[in-house]
DNA sequence: CACAAAATCACCCAATGAGGTATTGTTATT
DNA sequence: AATAACAATACCTCATTGGGTGATTTTGTG
């Protein structure tokens, strides 16, 4: 069975020769090519892409929100980032927004196969430079481990608002502004929060939230 | 010019397979071959590798040890992690101490010889599932960006030790006393903090130590 | 509709935090 | 010896936060 494979790319230069390329290779076919993510949603439904090789400067929708979009919708999908750029932020929102890979446009065509194939298998193809940057992300101390996440803490969604501007040093009157709401009403979510994150304190609430991924 | 590679590696099996394949591989030339880090100055002094070969399981100081001090002593040196662990919390200490590539046991010996070039060159040699992993931080957000932190808030020693006990969200009173110090002078050096860390909160400054790496 | 969950508001009291100002001793550096 | 930076201590005042208790309204789901 074929691996089948979708192109997300705005320049139709580029976008025909991987199709071609694509097409041309045992094993591999080409079930759609789009010149932008506007209509993913209907793209992915049509085509039934195993893998996704996608663009990430694109007109409209930029390659790395349909990445986070379509992982959300459709998470068995593999999404091959391939683009020019090899900078430490895009990296980094590409990777968190759920791709499998990141490849950088100047490799051989014949690494571009072997990326799809390992993407398809499971791994994780990375281009040698993007790998460095991503080590160097450790290495500088520029990355925190956030613990294991799993645990759910069940706070409403007016509850996070709150936390989220807790976090941003907002007092309880400035919130209560900010949200339309009563000093009081502020108040009484607090302790909610509070109670949920086992804390009793402003700044030990402050600090899960960091550390927990909460904000 | 030959690459001088040393051997890091308790099991003195694997430690001479090691060795004698590199010795047998043209450009390459093992330096040293030690089966533990006790003496790791002295041994990197005399053997002057340009790659390590590091294990991670020794007796005495383990492998992510040594490797942060070689790093914080001879920045040059590439060190590449070889190890059976392919857990989540021993790749990310490794890389955060420093280490240039993170490769499996189970490679055959071919890509050990390219990953041990690649390192020489400055790339990121990494194994196809510790490349996996890796990505798996950041997708399932257990990792967050810290900014730059190239800014320094010439926080003193005395500051940086009250600040943590803040972060884990001690009361000044319970501070003072695992310090030693009066309430006061907690709450002086506590000024002192905000003042430098541009914040007039206590969950202000919190934020800002843990997003900032300063905890 | 009924029920639960979430959101809203209010009042009380105690604890904690924040800002200002001041003094003293120590240490390191010029 | 003089200076500057750091550490330590103290007191006063006002603002903010934390805990408790109780209530009404809105929203969503079976």
């Amino acid at each position: 069975m074929d691996i089948r494979i979708a192109i997300f790319e705005d320049n139709k230069l580029v976008r025909d020769a991987l199709e071609t390329i694509l097409n041309g290779t045992p094993g591999f076919v080409c079930c759609g090519a789009f010149a932008d993510g506007n209509r993913w949603e209907a793209d992915i439904n049509r085509s039934e892409p195993y893998v996704i090789l996608m663009d990430i400067e694109m007109p409209g929708l930029n390659g790395i929100e349909i990445t986070k979009k379509i992982c959300g919708r459709f998470p068995a999908v593999k999404i091959l980032i391939q683009t020019i750029f090899n900078d430490s932020e895009k990296i980094f929102l590409a990777l968190c927004a759920g791709a499998s890979g990141y490849i950088l446009k100047n490799e051989p065509p014949h690494k571009f196969i072997e990326a799809i194939n390992e993407a398809y298998l499971g791994g994780a193809p990375i281009s040698s430079p993007v790998a460095k940057k991503v080590l160097g992300f450790f290495a500088n101390q520029n990355v925190i481990l956030v613990s294991p996440g799993s645990e759910d803490y069940h706070l409403s969604e007016r509850e996070k608002e709150i936390l989220n501007l807790m976090v941003e040093a907002y007092n309880y009157k400035t919130i209560a502004e900010k949200l339309y709401i009563s000093y009081e009403t502020v108040r009484t979510h607090v302790k909610n929060i509070y109670k949920k994150l086992h804390v009793t304190s402003r700044s030990g609430a402050v600090m899960k939230a960091i550390q927990k991924g909460l904000s």
